[in-house]
DNA sequence: TTATAGTTTCCCACGAAGTGGAAAAAAGTG
DNA sequence: CACTTTTTTCCACTTCGTGGGAAACTATAA
């Protein structure tokens, strides 16, 4: 089953829309069969200055559903844990599907607690897809670089 | 079974498409016998002036999906070299495979993130293919050859 | 209920980007 | 050198992304 793959940028217009990559609507519609989607918060990440939430995500409609699922049968999660999961992730997820020209509409308040300005990047994550500023995924990327570079141990144990 | 051997220059045209060296396409077929093939990014090399990411790479097929096993598999790696495993080399790859001229795409993303211009290389990995600028490639090598003069230690070891 | 403002959706149009192929140019081969 | 293969350039065509007008819908207030 195909996956979602590669990285797309694309603008936010003064309506507040975003078209989703043409590339990403195919595998919605061939390899989860639905294309409704559901457009939540991802969990926050430290960039340097403290914790904040600065991207977005994207579940195909079954997937979200499994996440739930999931969700309910864990077992390792504190109250205070399933609390933040249920106010972050969960409840602040909308449906969402695109129009006839593959465009969507932010919610605002999703698109504003991901501090989404116009300049955009559509990044793939398996069965998910991520929305992140662009400017703060170059942050995210040169975190990962410091932690991986070519000749290091990580490396040479996958042969690249 | 034959693998990729030798380096050859090739242009970036107008629209970013390139053409993958017939030899590769040969062995692509008569020894991985699929076309296709994923195109990513490589892991990040320090030439002196810190860290970046300042090539590509091609994995047949086959060759992609055994990778991701492995590294589902791999014990060795922290949480967070993990994460950026996923970010740089996972996530980012397209499948990709030539018109029938040869040629192919190179996505914008990719090609931005390993800021490839005109001239490029393809260079032979074993079972992957490389692609580099042509300045950066001379860096790699200008270093690989401090690290290894004509009568050192290395070289008798070899009888070089 | 109706008026009004604000938001969301639909649709058109244009420019940019991607795809494919013909043909010229360059490189490789005997 | 002549011939074949590969690469590059160029042009045509299609698809995709973006901006904007206008219609539909929602919410609020009169």
């Amino acid at each position: 089953m195909a996956k979602f793959r590669g990285v797309y940028p694309a603008t936010i217009d003064g309506k507040g829309r975003t078209s989703l990559p043409a590339r990403f609507r195919e595998i919605l519609v061939e390899s989860f069969d639905d294309e409704r989607f559901f457009l939540t918060n991802s969990s926050p990440v430290d960039l340097g200055g403290g914790l904040h939430s600065s991207g977005l995500l994207i579940f195909p409609y079954k997937e979200f559903a499994l996440f739930e699922e999931k969700f309910q049968e864990s077992k390792g999660l504190t109250p205070a844990q399933r609390e933040s999961i249920i106010n972050i992730i969960i409840n602040p997820a909308v449906e969402l599907s695109v129009d006839k020209l593959g465009r969507f509409l932010l919610p605002p308040t999703l698109r504003k607690s991901a501090s989404l300005e116009r300049d955009v990047l559509f990044v793939a994550a398996m069965d998910k897809i991520k929305i992140w500023s662009q400017s703060e995924w170059q942050k995210v990327l040169a975190q990962n670089i410091r932690n991986f570079p070519s000749g290091s141990e990580a490396a040479a144990e996958l042969g690249l």
